[in-house]
DNA sequence: ACCGTTATTGTACGATCGTTCAACAACAAA
DNA sequence: TTTGTTGTTGAACGATCGTACAATAACGGT
């Protein structure tokens, strides 16, 4: 019949998705957004529009801004986490050959660009005033710490160093500190050195810390 | 008369001041506001309350809101930058002095805040997309690294090794990535160690620099 | 083929945003 | 005391913000 012709002819208004779906999708988009726009980007209608769909079902899927906000900073957490410990994974067993697969890929793409940094300065921007990202930092970055304590700890035991005096805790936080500060650098000022350089510098400081240090000319 | 008296008695109110000092005020009550509010302390009529002047008056001295940002960015690097110059003045001739002096300063009030700290960040996330403010940061970063880049080049000296060897450039952006990482880290965790341990961290960084490395386990 | 569930739409609302501008008034100079 | 300059006010504008909500329609189950 006609009727059924012009039903089965109209193409969909939109597609039912299911929930975590759905989710994910708003997830991605808003780190789209936040990639191409900064903070600017982080608006309903914005990011709404980057995925595609209206202003509305946002707040049926998350409960307001914040949420989302939030949700794709522990997504971006542990997409980060996942990729650095499968680069680890796929290395030789030595420590020194584990701890270089995570630096190179700490200092390659997907992690070392420019869009990609910034994410993660608007992120630590809104950290002091959002409840809901600092939970999600709380409970994401002890992965990333635990991953980078672990790395130290093997390279230790390899140097048969006394694990008492070799102060685990600090020198996860100065490499930590290490890579964070070179990667907010080259964000800001791309030209200033080479990836492969970061990877040199962050080397030599863990060379530093197990005692088999050769200094600055060594290299 | 009464009209005189009147006249007399009534205060004025408002009080006009000279743009120069106007602007200062509006830069302060600009960073006044990033510290208690975050990114969402940027708006005109924040500021202006801070200020305790009417909403009208920034697009007075500043043609728009971008510009007033980047003076405050501008403001606070150049007082960093000029706090830190003067805690290497007043410190002794050694050179190694004057490094301890520096990182003395850099980790500890009113450097070392947790406000001040998310400032930076918030001015960082803004980085990327707002012309005024990459201007503000080639102009007054340079400042920064010279300073830093100083210290390095007496130690250099000091330890008598051959300048070309030495990658001034390489050393320089590893001692100020590790400073704003510690930085960034400690204000996302506060707690997670000690400012006088931040110090300790750049100093052993720099001694394995100059080849004295000690190792790790040497302190 | 119909129904029920619910993902999705899009308008509407009140709040707040940055900026404009005519009117006002503080203060120095005449 | 009067005048001129200009720092300052505050209402108004249009745009955009986050959220609420009634209406709509996609799609699986019967």
């Amino acid at each position: 019949m006609a009727v059924h012709q012009a039903v089965v002819g109209r193409r969909p208004r939109f597609e039912r998705q299911l929930p975590q779906a759905r989710r994910a999708a708003l997830i991605a988009a808003t780190i789209e957004c936040l990639k191409r726009y900064g903070h600017a980007g982080l608006s309903i209608r914005t990011i709404s529009a980057q995925a595609g769909v209206s202003v509305g079902l946002i707040n049926h899927h998350f409960p307001n801004k914040d949420e989302l906000v939030a949700a794709a900073y522990r997504h971006f957490n542990g997409e980060l986490v996942e990729g650095l410990r499968a680069a680890v994974a796929g290395a030789g067993a030595a420590p020194h050959e584990r701890l270089r697969a995570f630096l190179e890929a700490s200092f390659s793409p997907p992690n070392l660009d420019a869009d990609v940094l910034a994410v993660w300065v608007v992120f630590w921007g809104l950290y002091r005033h959002s409840r809901p990202i600092q939970r999600v930092q709380r409970a994401t970055y002890s992965g990333y710490v635990r991953l980078v304590r672990g790395l130290l700890a093997e390279l230790v035991q390899e140097a048969r160093l006394t694990p008492g005096r070799v102060e685990l805790r600090l020198a996860a936080i100065g490499l930590t500190s290490l890579i964070d500060g070179l990667w907010l650098e080259w964000c800001l000022e791309p030209g200033k050195f080479r990836p492969r350089e970061a990877v040199s510098l962050c080397e030599q400081w863990v060379a530093s810390l197990c005692g088999q240090g050769g200094g600055w000319n060594s290299r």
